[in-house]
DNA sequence: CATTACCCTATCGGAATAGTAGATTACTGT
DNA sequence: ACAGTAATCTACTATTCCGATAGGGTAATG
């Protein structure tokens, strides 16, 4: 299941796409209009700032503001960022990859199999979904 | 992420499906092969039993063994019994519905958008795998 | 009587979520 | 230039919850 945070990040970034110009949206009108924790929220805008999706101005007038083409922010990108690893398993993520305690014959895992079939498709769907493809 | 419950339930399963024979595989005997801790595994056993994937004998001789055939075993159904629902968020889930506190209009959510074209896309590939598909 | 499934309980650790307090930066009106 | 205010930034803490595992005892079966 998709943590808060993940959701959260997502909608907010929706949220600021839709905004018409490039000026700052303060975190508490962002917490408002999506029903989510301020604090909570402020941590999670914090993450995609260092991320490189946000920017962020301190002060009167200040707030958080896209700083890339909404066209040009791909979904898989945020997903790994706010969750992790997409795979459902870490021996069958490529960023994320780690061998299995208990397993010996990775090639001929039964869940390996199928659960690579998941992540194959899973990725490809939020690889080819861009922020402007969900925003509106 | 995959529990281990459900990696190991579905490892079990796998394993009781290679077996020639219906004779009762003893859960030591499963753990040892999957290396899986036998109380834990002892446990999803029974749910499994529960749930009608199982029988079981007990005393010499007892174990665990299939009661259907591995084709007419749907990994969709397997997942729901031991993971929960297939979709990432509630409100996106066709039997364990759950609407968000947050989510003003469904409808027009991002996320939830973007969760359903996933989960539409996963429940299709675990419909469509049975045991017998992945076992071998 | 040995073997095996069944059942109940407790614990441990870590992640998710949220709250609190204060520091820092920047704008604005006088 | 200064004071006040609006906003982000940082760090710490608390709590709740769940996954995972272990232990010990009971019941059935050969």
């Amino acid at each position: 299941m998709l943590s808060k945070k993940t959701k959260y990040g997502i909608k907010a970034l929706s949220f600021l796409a839709r905004q018409e110009n490039q000026i700052p949206v303060p975190i508490a009108d962002i917490a408002k209009s999506e029903n989510i924790s301020i604090k909570f929220l402020e941590s999670i805008l914090l993450l995609l700032r260092y991320s490189g999706f946000l920017g962020a101005k301190k002060g009167k007038g200040g707030g958080y503001y896209l700083i890339k083409d909404p066209k040009d922010i791909n979904m898989a990108h945020v997903y790994r960022i706010l969750e992790g690893p997409i795979a459902l398993l870490p021996c069958v993520s490529h960023n994320f990859y780690e061998k299995c305690d208990d397993c010996v014959d990775e090639a001929n895992c039964s869940v390996h199999k199928l659960m690579t079939e998941v992540r194959d498709n899973t990725l490809m769907i939020l690889e080819n979904n861009t922020l402007a493809d969900i925003a509106f």
